[in-house]
DNA sequence: TTGAAGGTACTACTAGTGTAGGAGGGTGTC
DNA sequence: GACACCCTCCTACACTAGTAGTACCTTCAA
């Protein structure tokens, strides 16, 4: 099955799971901030959706409640993001550095970084 | 007021406009790759939500058939997007541009490109 | 053993997007 | 002037995302 496509609340409710490991629905809703957070009721229709993609499962019950996992890595859905938000551009990246360096996002520090990244990612497809 | 968001469809159509210069609706939808084009009703359509949205205007009618012009420009659609795009991420560019190397999408000439653009963009704010 | 607390399941509604059909109007041609 | 053609306008429908209420179920403690 292909990677899924999460909408912005599904992914922050990955989010939770990414970082905290598994989690019951109570656990992800308190991870929102209090502010603007979402009913608990929506988190868990969410969890459910999610679930009905595939992009978590359950992993345990304890006491009543259930335990959700994630099963879908942040690296795949990050990826499927990334994917889809450059086919936008026709996969060209330079418009997008372009706004992003005139909005100050990207640094000196960034590039640098991505520097170092390509270095490493074209040394480990060319081993000298 | 602020730049509407648009959607994949609809930034389709922008291109088209902002490509071609005034289109009639005709235009815009042969500007589709016959392969998987929409029916033309589909994109008068969405033509009409992007006037509605005030991104595009009637500039004149010719014979029966009205010419559309672009009133958002591409670059704040643009902008939009990638500001919306990297709120997944908490506005951190570096996972993206991770994933961006890793899947051979960014090379070397790219990152080239940005120092010059980073350059640019630091003189300007700081003038000498 | 029963009741409160808290969980799940089911249902519902709205807004936005993608999709397109059909009615009706203008126009140019024979 | 009548007709074919093309255009616009209106309407409609399915699907997804976001939002949440309500009914019912499970547990644990008193």
């Amino acid at each position: 099955m292909p990677i899924p496509k999460l909408s912005k609340l599904e992914m922050q409710i990955m989010d939770a799971l990414w970082t905290k490991g598994e989690c019951s629905v109570r656990e992800i809703h308190e991870e929102f901030p209090e502010k603007g957070r979402p009913a608990y009721t929506t988190v868990q229709t969410m969890v459910n959706r999610l679930e009905a993609k595939g992009a978590v499962e359950r992993a345990k019950k304890i006491g009543n409640s259930l335990i959700f996992r994630a099963t879908l890595s942040r690296t795949a859905a990050h990826r499927r993001l990334v994917d889809e938000f450059f086919s936008f551009f026709d996969g060209r990246v330079q418009p997008v550095i372009a706004h992003l360096i005139q909005s100050g996002k990207m640094t000196g520090e960034d590039i640098k970084e991505a520097q170092k990244l390509l270095k490493e990612h074209t040394e480990k497809r060319e081993p000298r």
